[in-house]
DNA sequence: GAATCTGTTTTACATTGTGGGACAGGGATG
DNA sequence: CATCCCTGTCCCACAATGTAAAACAGATTC
């Protein structure tokens, strides 16, 4: 990479939205604590990101401005399978009362699309546009799975393979030996490998050969054990997985 | 202002930013050519955005990255009136089959924060994050009518009031009069002043003294008129923007 | 197989982002 | 009521850095 790249004032620019977006408001001096940053700089970088208005200043605080709101819904756009499954992922979590998930890849992580609870399902501190390792969640594996072996290695090469709960798999070989399974199987299990507490069944989402993404049922281990856990969950998903690659066709 | 501000190398990369999801993707020769722009230039802001992991490289071609949904979430979730609303714009648009949405104002402009169709509704092209003036529709309207004066003087030395259909209101005395109309029956109208064959009304959403956005029921002019234009749609926006003020205050 | 695209790299110069320091105003403190 | 110490904002000089022309290598086209 050349000496030029990257451009430093707008990686400063993205570091100061990156913090922005961990306050709800906050003023020039704290952000520039934070950041390490001089207040002069900070202060200029706010200035010209509220000129363009993608910052809005409050009363001499700053916050993120809606812009991204546009910038975000285009960015999902892009994905069809975002149209294709939305539907079928709500349907998943009002059939079942827990939660339903969709989920794609981009740098090597996994973000979640779209996602829905069912009445009554536990409240997980998740939301739109959030990143997850792949290695560590139904969804990211049913994903990795579906991908060719390279890809994977470059993945794993990139991100690693941290340890998330006592029973996330951080070896390679057992990790391949379970994309192996999955790609058989066309489901994905996760025993509380992300989160504590849950469990989860994912399938992916193809377009001819090519994965998309993935979609997912979770719910606490409490009340997704035994054949919910088993037969139900994986034929439910699946299903929902083949209903949205029909949509996919017919659009 | 100073000389320094707005900063070039930021100022360039939003406009970047923004051209680049009017695309699905683009390569980096047709972006420079919209942008007018030396291709080494955008190149090397790409680099960066990608660097940063807003922005995605797919086979030469570059799109925007879904971490803007994470900072769109977050620039959302600032507006509590978000959570307060959500739930009565899904209902009205279920119960009437037409249109709901949810706006806030922000640099002058009016954002939708939420949007929802209800079956057999019409399809409009319009989304999450979409911004619109304020003097062009119902929504916008509810909301300046709760502003004081001299911020709506603001926003229209801002934005001026340009004309959007054959009915939009472009006579600064007649919005005031107007708004003084909305202000005291607390409901705004747009008869297809805002886009031909479309009528809506609409609601503010109010904590204590202050505007905190609005919602409306809009739907085609040929579904949607006598009683159902004066009567039904205004009581209906009106118990929703009730019911949203009550979860605001209990949350 | 030549021509012409593409994304990418290199390079050198002038522009411009930087950051220390100063300023005005508001709140808190005494 | 006066002092102090915050804050956001502004100024400015200099070195660093973003810029853009031109060259490059690989596809695609003709």
């Amino acid at each position: 990479m050349s000496e030029n790249v990257p451009i430093k004032a707008v990686d400063r620019t993205l570091a100061i939205l990156q913090t922005l977006g961990e306050y709800d408001t906050v003023g020039v001096t704290a952000l520039a604590e934070d950041l390490d940053l001089p207040r002069s700089t900070v202060f200029n970088h706010l200035k010209t990101l509220e000129s363009g208005e993608y910052v809005v200043n409050d009363g001499g605080e700053y916050r993120l401005g809606s812009r991204f709101l546009e910038l975000g819904a285009k960015a999902r756009d892009f994905h069809d399978v975002y149209e294709a499954a939305r539907g079928e992922v709500s349907r998943l979590a009002e059939e079942t009362g827990e939660i339903s998930a969709l989920l794609i890849e981009e740098h090597g992580l996994g973000v979640f699309l779209y996602r829905s609870e069912g009445e009554g399902s536990v409240h997980i501190d998740s939301f739109t546009g959030q990143r997850i390792y792949l290695h560590g969640a139904a969804l990211g594996k049913a994903i990795l799975a579906g991908l060719p072996e390279s890809r994977v290695d470059g993945i794993v090469q990139r991100r690693g393979l941290p340890t998330l709960t006592d029973n996330t798999v951080t070896e390679r070989d057992e990790l391949s030996a379970e994309l192996a399974e999955i790609a058989e199987a066309g489901v994905a299990f996760d025993d509380e490998e992300r989160l504590d507490g849950l469990r989860s069944v994912a399938a992916p989402i193809y377009d001819g050969e090519e994965v998309l993404g993935s979609v997912s049922l979770a719910g606490p281990s409490s009340r997704v054990y035994g054949d919910r856990f088993r037969e139900e969950f994986p034929a439910k998903v699946a299903d929902a997985a083949s209903a949205a690659e029909l949509n996919l066709t017919y659009s």
